[in-house]
DNA sequence: TTCAAAATTGTAATCGGTTACATAAAGAAT
DNA sequence: ATTCTTTATGTAACCGATTACAATTTTGAA
């Protein structure tokens, strides 16, 4: 493999030069920059990046932690954080974390041994030791944040949107909700349920705690957690799940037992995923910008790692929820 | 930051054995060890893998190619690249391509620069100029697979498979079918097709080519390429679409334009993605081992890095698909 | 006890870039 | 022509690990 003093010695220029050719070609003068081209092409010369970024300390890469790439929100999520990413030459390297907090640690210690610079994180516990809290590595925690303001973080108001999805529901005339929590350890859950009962106290109604069914946000836990809501004395005649793939989950299974949506029971999402937008009946849901969630992430984790030594400040950025009115929610059958 | 020189200071040995006491631990003695380690731990040492990485001119990652990582079929492949990769200690870098050949090849060139091992590509263009050819970098194309095979592939038995659809539509007493396939210039396409068209063939079944629709494999595509098919003259009875996406899209049309699924047209679809099984109706398909194509993948790319010089053979290993009978294939109506 | 073999440790070169600093060349001002 | 800037280039140290080879210590057999 041809490197830098090849490249100096067939072009008959010293070693820097050749550096300078490839980083600041503006610092070498026209006549010099051409023949070292033409040397580098001659002999296929490519800078090796490993041993840049090792001489810079800096590997250009951005760690992202998520807990499940096939999660359609978080795939989408990505999916920003990848075009950014890359617009600003950094490369992205996934971490699955399967909610799993070993796992969580173990790429987050990635940044330590300096293959990453920074991580993105989509979950909500932060993975390193907060007591050895010399100096932290750049981290934005979006989507599912911690409470502890520990790090920046980009959020969506849940509160907000979950009591606006009430808001829809209960103008319906829906009087029986029922509510598809994810799991009750889960920020998310917190947030969108105080948004629901800040709702149901505003507008006085009574709302019992057993009309609440957890899932995992898989479709199948959605499915699952049905039968609990069906099984209520007082059947809801409207369901909110608070992700989408949840409410397809639990269409599923009203439809399999018999009942209609919305008919018999009105059923909402949140995130819309592409999927509400077609499946049946299209879904009544909470647009969340998630595209916007990963170039917004990058970044913000790009300021943090372009301005070392800086105190970091713990700011919480908040976008933007849409309610998205669709087919899968009606008012109440029998008003 | 610490190196391994302070680490070799403190604990009065050699940066060499150090260096030794973090990769080959069992070649120094316990004794030595021992105080190795707890220097180490007072100072905080971390190997920087950079360093590691530039010294071995390896950068234990792979660059994964992707189209489109919001895709749910694509998005479980790399699920089972990420999950073998971190068994073998390989990190994944994630590059989103759109399907752009520049951006497969920017990407790409990263292996000429160290900055990846290999690399996984799902799409099907190689993405190295094949004219200068020396020696063609740790490649392994899975999926969507090209024809010449310039590097081992991992597919599906393409033709096979539309070939079962095809016959248990056939079977089902379906004599006027629609297809709606990906991109014309797609080998997926390509394949499929030839599988409908044998079992045409074989069935003594005329086929007009005005029955085939072109989408690009989003659920938009299959709703908006679905009026072609529903304006010929002898409107299908049955829908194959050749992923599951666009079968959600084309029957959301449908059931726009008043007709039923699969009381007037039966749809099926291909991946059998998750919510093949929760959408309404629940969706007959073809059941694609996804997670397994990502981690083929990853093993015999390892192979490949780790026997650098060997001639690479072209195998191409063929994983099994499973025809998966849900509610949207039924008789058709008028039998 | 002695000495060869085996196990352990140390020295220093090396990987391929970058960059501080020194030097040389070109251009501008007097 | 001389001096002062400005611009372009060169020299060599450096980043933090690995590792060939040498040196030393330990082990074990005779």
């Amino acid at each position: 493999m041809s490197n830098i003093r090849t490249v100096s010695k067939l072009a008959g220029v010293s070693v820097a030069t050749v550096s300078r050719t490839f980083s600041t070609p503006e610092s070498v003068s026209e006549k010099t920059r051409k023949k070292v081209e033409a040397a580098a092409k001659d002999v296929g010369y490519r800078p090796n990046l490993l041993a840049r970024n090792f001489r810079a300390k800096r590997s250009y890469a951005i760690m992202v932690l998520v807990p499940n790439i096939a999660n359609p929100f978080f795939s989408r999520v990505i999916s920003g954080i990848e075009a950014s990413a890359q617009a600003k030459g950094y490369s992205v390297l996934l971490g699955n974390t399967g909610g799993s907090r070993e796992r969580e640690t173990d790429y987050a210690s990635m940044v330590h041994s300096f293959q990453a610079d920074g991580i993105i994180q989509l979950s909500a516990s932060y993975p390193f030791d907060t007591s050895a809290s010399d100096t932290r590595p750049p981290l934005v925690n979006i989507c599912e944040c911690y409470d502890q303001p520990v790090s920046p973080q980009i959020q969506l108001d849940n509160k907000g949107a979950a009591a606006a999805m009430v808001e829809h529901l209960v103008d319906l005339g829906h009087k029986q909700l029922g509510i598809m929590i994810g799991p009750s350890s889960s920020p998310l859950t917190h947030d969108r349920l105080a948004g629901c009962k800040q709702v149901f106290d505003a507008r006085g109604i009574k709302f019992d705690d057993r009309a609440i069914a957890e899932g995992d946000f898989s479709s199948q836990s959605g499915f699952n957690a049905l039968d609990k809501l069906l099984s209520l004395r007082k059947r809801p005649t409207a369901i909110f799940c608070f992700n989408d793939e949840m409410a397809i989950g639990a269409i599923r299974r009203i439809r399999d037992l018999g009942f209609s949506v919305p008919g018999d029971i009105s059923v909402a999402g949140f995130d819309d995923i592409d999927f509400a937008s077609y499946c049946t009946p299209t879904l009544t849901t909470i647009k969340q910008p998630a595209e916007l969630f990963g170039m917004r992430a990058v970044d913000l984790l790009c300021d943090i790692i372009d301005t070392p030594g800086q105190p970091i400040a713990h700011e919480r950025l908040t976008l933007p929820y849409e309610l998205i009115i669709r087919g899968s929610t009606a008012p109440p059958r029998n008003i």
